[in-house]
DNA sequence: AAGTATTAAAATATCGACATTATCTATAAA
DNA sequence: TTTATAGATAATGTCGATATTTTAATACTT
């Protein structure tokens, strides 16, 4: 990590804690907490809370202090449908533009993907999974070429991420997975093959099968 | 405007005077000038400044304080390239979904703003009529019934902002704003009959027209 | 007993000050 | 003339302290 300032170390710090539950939705963040366990004083924690306002993580209230943004259906429903949106968009751009060094970083990515499966099982570990299977989307929709709408996907993803997590954890050694598993293999068949139509439903039911299991959950 | 902390009125001027170009692209945001600027100390001025950062519109190097961002063709053509794709799907669902309530506000914004034609005069109040305009686009979109996507839109609007207000200026008295206003009427008249295929190439021409304009101004 | 007012405790938002780091200027060497 | 170096100047990043506001706990009235 380079040299970076008191408020990026602890945006890193505190996001990863938001994101994957230690602060749970709705959590009151008190600064005399945060100051113990990041080893900061406040105007440096003020700073990365403010961040983590403008990415909606985050909610601050005047003369109250921050919380942990609350996790609604409401609010899962749209993210989830919005991604699907904005994954399809990038889908089809890649297949319209993508060249073949594109091809062959998909075809690595999903190798490496496929040889990790065992992380999957009850005991492995979710979050490594997590981090291959983002790269192997990534790997798909660089393909666009346009980096404003790739920061829009990448901003909506992490803002699932809490929701994700829910079913990660639901469904570890579950059955699931092997839908799952088997979604990719064909996805990159489609999109290899530049069949955009067929690419984009797949990305699309591939993204909104999840956020189904996860209504009931909350 | 309701009672709030310094930051954040201090985020709300400081934004203005980077989008309407008072702080122009590339512009040092010296502690010292702001702080007499904006009657506030260091605090309120990095928590704003952190949040400008995630918006993408101030840079900020390690030690060596904050900047306005740079503005880029590349850049310009990224921002309205997404912007024509993200408002041809809101335009697209807006249609799928709207009612008619929805169909009404519509026809009240297009109103207004054919009303106020005057303000593109050489001697009118651009910035009035960009208000207008902003709105009229609004009211379409506002039927997609997604918060996400709407959230989405607005930032990609607020990052082409310092784009348009070159062509704003540029254009001030031009013929080139007697297009639009024809564009408008087609689009209103494309949106009402709900035709989806009509309606999203005006609305991507609409948008991506100006920017090839304006790509000669950088 | 329920609700309201009062008081005490805790938390927040902001400022001023200090240590650290970068930038600028002037001088000297190549 | 250009490049390097050293000192002076200015700016940044962080902390501790303080005034203000909210929250809670307690006492008081109806």
């Amino acid at each position: 990590m380079p040299q970076e300032n008191s408020a990026a170390k602890v945006l890193y710090h505190l996001k990863h804690d938001i994101l994957t539950g230690f602060f749970g939705a709705g959590h009151k963040l008190k600064m005399s907490v945060l100051k113990a366990r990041y080893n900061v004083g406040v105007n440096p924690l003020r700073e990365a809370l403010s961040q983590l306002v403008v990415m909606q993580l985050v909610q601050v209230q005047d003369q109250r202090g921050y919380r942990v943004c609350p996790v609604t259906r409401v609010e899962l429903i749209d993210i989830y449908h919005t991604r699907a949106q904005i994954e399809s968009l990038c889908v089809g751009l890649s297949i319209q533009r993508g060249n073949e060094a594109w091809e062959a970083d998909i075809v690595a990515a999903a190798y490496r993907l496929h040889s990790n499966a065992g992380l999957l099982q009850a005991d492995g570990d979710l979050q490594a999974w997590e981090q291959l299977h983002q790269q192997f989307h990534y790997s798909i929709v660089k393909g666009c070429g346009s980096e404003e709408l790739l920061r829009v996907r990448l901003d909506l993803y992490e803002k699932a991420s809490r929701y994700r997590n829910l079913w990660l954890t639901h469904n570890a050694g579950h059955a699931a997975f092997d839908v799952n598993q088997m979604e990719h293999e064909q996805l990159v068949s489609a999109v290899l093959a530049r069949d955009l139509e067929v690419a984009q439903k797949l990305i699309s039911q591939h993204i909104l099968v999840p956020s189904q299991v996860l209504q009931e959950l909350i």
